[in-house]
Order: C-alpha cells, then sequence, then structure tokens
DNA sequence: CTTGACACCCGAAACGTTTTGGAGTATAAT
DNA sequence: ATTATACTCCAAAACGTTTCGGGTGTCAAG
C-alpha cells in the first residue's frame, strides 16, 4: 500500500537501519548517503507510519480529552474555546489530540476512561470540571496515569492541576453589587456535585458576610449551567416576593437565560434588575446589555492545562505543579 | 511496564497464539482453556495494546476532524453540537476521534491533513464547511483517501457528502418576510469562499425574483460568521436611509449580532426591524426575541456524517451516497 | 489396521519502526 | 608494519498483536 522503509531500502541498496538512520539524521551515516536516501525517500512518498513509531517508541504522542456532554444537543461555547486552546497548544507539541463526548457520571464515561488507560491510546488524559469525590481523578491516580485537571479535588493528591479562584472571583463580584447599593442578592447555583459549585458560592457567602448580610436560603436555587435553567431558575427568583434587585448567576450561560427571564417580566437588565455571569465567553460581550461577568481567560487555560500535561508526559519539570489563577472582575451594563 | 499476552502465556503456559485465540473468542480452542485464559487474564488487567492490534490490523478504528478554528477566542455553539454528534456517533461503533483545531486555510491546515493521510493515523476524515475550490476533498480524493464532506463542492468528485439544502431554506424565509409585507430586506452574507453562502445567496435571489422584487446591491453585507461581524454589519445596514425593514442573516451567531445592533437603535426587533438567522443553535430560541431562523439538526447531522465515514471506511454499503436535507423554517417573534 | 474427521494447539511470520551491538574499511598515529 | 581511530554501515531483536499453515492426538468408520 504505501511506501516503508523497506521499499526505500531496496530501492537504494541500503539496509533499512541505514535508511532509517538517515532519515533521522544520525551522525554515522555519511552525508553523500544521507543525501540520496532523502532523495529517495522524498519522490516515493515516503511518509513515517504513525503506528509502528508508537509501537516501537511506547509512546503515542497524543493526549485525551472527554469532554461531559449534556443531553444530545451539547453546545456550549465555553468548551469550544477550550478544546481550541488545548487542540492548538497541543498541535504546537506536535501532540494528536483524541476526543470522546460522554456524558458525565454514566457508565459510559467510565469506559470512556478504562479504554483510553488501558489501551495506552494515549500518553496522558485532561480532566475538566472536577466533581465531589471525583472518580476519575481517583481511577486515574490510583493507576498511576498521567493526568492534569482542570478544577481542584477534595482528595489529598500531589497531581498537577490548575483552578480559577472562583470564591475569589463570586466575592468580587458579589461586593461589586453590595457596592451598588444592592441588599437582595439572589443567586443561582451550579450542580451540587461540581468542585466549582462549592468555591463559587463560598465566595458569594463571604461576601454577604463580610458586609454584615444573612444568606437567605429563598435567594439560592441551583441550575444545570445551561441557558434553559438559568431561565427557570430566573423566573423562580423574579416570583418571590419582594423579588432580588440582584441575581447572581454562576456561569454566562445561565446568566444569559436568566436575561430572558427578566425580559420577559419587562425588567430593564442593568436598570430594573442586576445580572452577573461567571467565565465572560463571547457572547457576554456581545449580549444586550452587555454582561457583567468574571473573566477566566478560557482558550488561555486550555493551552496552559495541555501544556502542563505535556510536559507531565514528557517528564520534563513543571514549573508549576498547581496554578490558582486569580479572576477578574469585568464590569459592564448589566449590574 | 503492563501485561501483554506473553505475560498471560507464561502464567498459563498456552502459547501466545492460543492466548489470543482464546480472548478472541475463537472456537479452536477447547471451552476450558477459554475459561482459563480469561480468567487469569482478567486477574493480571490484561486489556490489549491498542498500537500493537493497529499494526498488526493495518487500521486504526480511527477517524480524524481537523475543526476550522477563527482566531484565539474560537467559540462556536454550533461546533459543539456537530461534535458531539460525531463523537457520540463515533463511540457508538467503538471509533476514536481524533481532533485537530486549525485556522482554515493557512499552512498549518494543509500540514495537518498531510501528516494525518501519510502518518495513517486515522482510518477517514470528516471535512466540513466546504469551500470553493477547496483543495482539502482535492487533496483527499487525489490520494483516495477516505472522507465524508459536510456540504457541496464545486468540482465533479464522486465521494460522499451531506449537506442541507441552504438556496430551499433562505428562500423559504425570504419568502416568509415577503409575505409578511417586507420589501427592503436586506442580507447578510458569509464569506465568499465558503459553498454554503453562494447556495443561500442564490435563495434569498430567487425568492426576491419570483415576487417581483429586485436585487439591490447595497442592501447585501458580507460578515465573518461571528456575532461581532453581524453586529459591524447589521449597523452598516441599519444606518442606509431608508433603512431595510428586514435583515436576513445567514447564521445563527451573526443575527445575535445584528440583534446587538438593532437594540442599540431602540428598535424592537420583530415590530420594528424582522431579523432571522439560520441554523437553530439552541441560543436561538433563548434569545430575545427568540429568532426566527432556519433549522439544521446539527446533532444528526454530525452523528450521521460520522456514520456515512464509518461505514467507508469498513467497506460497507453506503444506504446514500449524497444526502441533501431539506431544512425547516422555524419561526419565532424575530420576524 | 488404516483412514478421515475433528478438536485442540502452536511456531513462525508479519505489521513498520527504532535500537542495540557490533563489523568492516579506510586513515592516522606509533 | 602495527595499532588505534574514525567513519560507515548493517543484522537482529524488539515493541504486542493477529494470522497462516500446519501439527498432534483421539475416535469412529471402513
Amino acid at each position: 500500500m504505501s511506501v516503508t522503509l523497506k521499499d526505500i531500502s531496496h530501492k537504494t541498496g541500503f539496509s533499512v537501519t541505514t535508511v532509517s538512520r538517515a532519515l533521522n539524521d544520525y551522525d554515522d551515516v555519511a552525508a553523500e548517503t544521507k543525501v540520496r536516501i532523502k532523495e529517495v525517500a522524498q519522490e516515493m512518498g515516503y511518509y513515517p507510519s504513525a503506528t509502528a513509531r508508537q509501537l516501537q517508541k511506547q509512546r503515542t504522542d497524543t493526549i485525551g480529552f472527554v469532554i461531559p456532554t449534556f443531553g444530545p444537543r451539547f453546545s456550549d461555547p465555553y468548551f469550544s474555546e477550550l478544546l481550541a486552546g488545548i487542540g492548538n497548544e497541543a498541535s504546537e507539541h506536535d501532540f494528536d489530540l483524541l476526543v470522546s463526548t460522554r456524558s458525565p457520571d454514566e457508565e459510559e464515561e467510565k469506559d470512556a476512561y478504562r479504554r483510553l488507560v488501558s489501551s495506552r491510546r494515549v500518553d496522558g488524559l485532561l480532566v475538566v470540571r472536577t466533581r465531589k469525590d471525583d472518580w476519575r481523578v481517583a481511577y486515574l491516580a490510583e493507576h498511576k496515569f498521567p493526568f492534569v485537571a482542570y478544577g481542584r479535588f477534595d482528595m489529598e493528591l500531589d497531581v498537577p492541576w490548575l483552578d480559577v479562584d472562583g470564591a475569589n472571583g463570586m466575592e468580587q463580584v458579589t461586593q461589586h453589587l453590595i457596592d451598588q447599593g444592592h441588599r437582595q442578592i439572589a443567586y443561582i447555583s451550579a450542580p451540587e456535585n461540581l468542585m466549582f459549585c462549592h468555591h463559587r458560592m463560598n465566595g458569594y457567602k463571604r461576601a454577604l458576610e463580610k458586609n454584615g448580610l444573612s444568606y437567605t436560603e429563598k435567594l439560592v436555587v441551583s441550575g444545570e449551567l445551561t441557558q434553559q435553567s438559568g431561565h427557570r431558575a430566573a423566573r423562580e427568583l423574579l416570583n418571590l416576593s419582594p423579588p432580588p434587585t440582584a441575581i447572581i448567576v454562576s456561569n454566562d450561560l445561565m446568566a444569559l437565560g436568566a436575561f430572558k427571564a427578566a425580559h420577559e417580566q419587562n425588567l430593564v437588565i442593568g436598570r430594573d434588575i442586576a445580572i452577573t455571569g461567571f467565565d465572560d465567553i463571547p457572547l457576554a460581550e456581545q449580549a444586550h446589555p452587555p454582561l457583567t461577568t468574571v473573566r477566566q481567560p478560557i482558550y488561555q487555560i486550555g493551552a496552559t492545562i495541555c501544556r502542563m500535561l505535556i510536559q507531565l508526559v514528557r517528564h520534563d519539570v513543571l514549573e508549576e505543579r498547581q496554578i490558582l489563577l486569580e479572576p477578574k472582575l469585568v464590569v459592564r451594563e448589566s449590574a
């Protein structure tokens, strides 16, 4: 089918060994024969077989990424940006990227991890959106499989991770609202089992406390991170009496859903009601009105965790094994 | 390092051959020894090496997908939904998915294709958003590399593709606006070099013509498919005098950008100005007001092209080699 | 007793690389 | 003339599977 070292060997009369070494620029092959071999390789259209190389080298130069998808209409701009960051960084280092899309916490997801790990199809894995008691990190750590996590976790483990300080971010945004005079500040939280849910929530609570405001159960509802559930949650909050004057939402997508709920009640966002998000996806800036939010540099984060992982599998030294980024409040017109 | 057939062979006393055949349920190995071997394999934690298998079988059970990304803040919900469709279908058939993210038409993108093809790292490729004189399809066709295209192309080639009938979709939406009494109908087009740009544009023109309306150059501007460029383009259109009463936008993301432009001029969308999109991403329904658009079943399309490709590389018969889907107008409140 | 059929097993080759550990041949140094 | 020293080259093994083409032993039929 396609051209192999053996073919070049036949054509040139040199052994397979020499051909291989010539093409890899070993210095124990004569300059002249190097040239000759490279010529022939070129003209025959030789390209090494990735598989054969992988088998021999016992590494794949590939990293894996299992994307947690929610339902069949999964469409989260957050993930495409993260993916772009990861993908571009990977190709920078001549690594390939294997992705699976699985619903979180289903048996299927476990299968995906098991398969990737046991079949040694990838050299390392990226784990995103860490969860409480995350079996993924437990599993990978137990099998000593190289991975980097985006998000912290609730076990004692010396594995590399990167996270954004959600508590700090939420505290900033809450403080901002308080400074603007808001007192009835509602909160749309994330699924309980996600680690970042708690961090962010804590930031919210901390700001309330620092300002002598009390935490009110009723003002807190939980959503599934999608626009729809943000819409639902916000509607619920707006039907309270008295309704909150501000709603802090734990991601941008839900915040945009909350926009819809406010619009439906003919509230002018930024005047009648303040709404804030978290992430700063590109849509946030383009929303109407532009969304006040907390900026995570998603693309950069993707690139960074990818780089960390590659360093890890290459046994390079990691500059930093654990990174906690401080997010930045981006004040726009919605609050 | 990890357990191989040889290890099991040593432990059980059977040859590597027999172990392999036992694990693969060949019927020329005694039921009893099968059980024994499987037991041992289980307890030793054996899992076949993907690489070794690939080398021997001369196939990777992997398909490739190069995502055209635009700039560092690439975040298109359209692609995450497509990816979910592709990914889930692939895993359904026990295929892996290798993705690269590259800016379209740059040398890097070519490298990615060349690498994937020549190194035989994947069995087939998915090509999306076909372009005029698309070197990707030319290249793959020339090298007889299996692929399926999402979108048609301007060369005579008998390769499998799937497309949505953009002309029809645009005709529907244009007709809808005309039926509502609009006469000044502007159009925000897509980049010239994309195939779908022309199809959709043709639908627009066709509807105008059928209704005796003339095509006006001034009413047509072009955008880059992002929200920002939709915003820019719409602003331009709204500054015309007289401004159009309706704007047809060639994808949803830009339509949402157009929303912003309308809002800025304090126009009530759906009353003062009609705006329509194309794609029906989940955001469309959640926008304010909900966006009238043309529905492409993106997730389904991802799944379908993936299935077609897998059938292709497996040399199964394709039920249909070319599929043209008729999109459906989804009337909501923005028009 | 021979022959065939069947059930079970295995060695060797193959997939396409890289790596290991020399071998052979000039050239330079002694 | 001998030894050392580069400089080139290569055969064989290895990576972990699957597949090809048998081999052996048992049992029933002729």
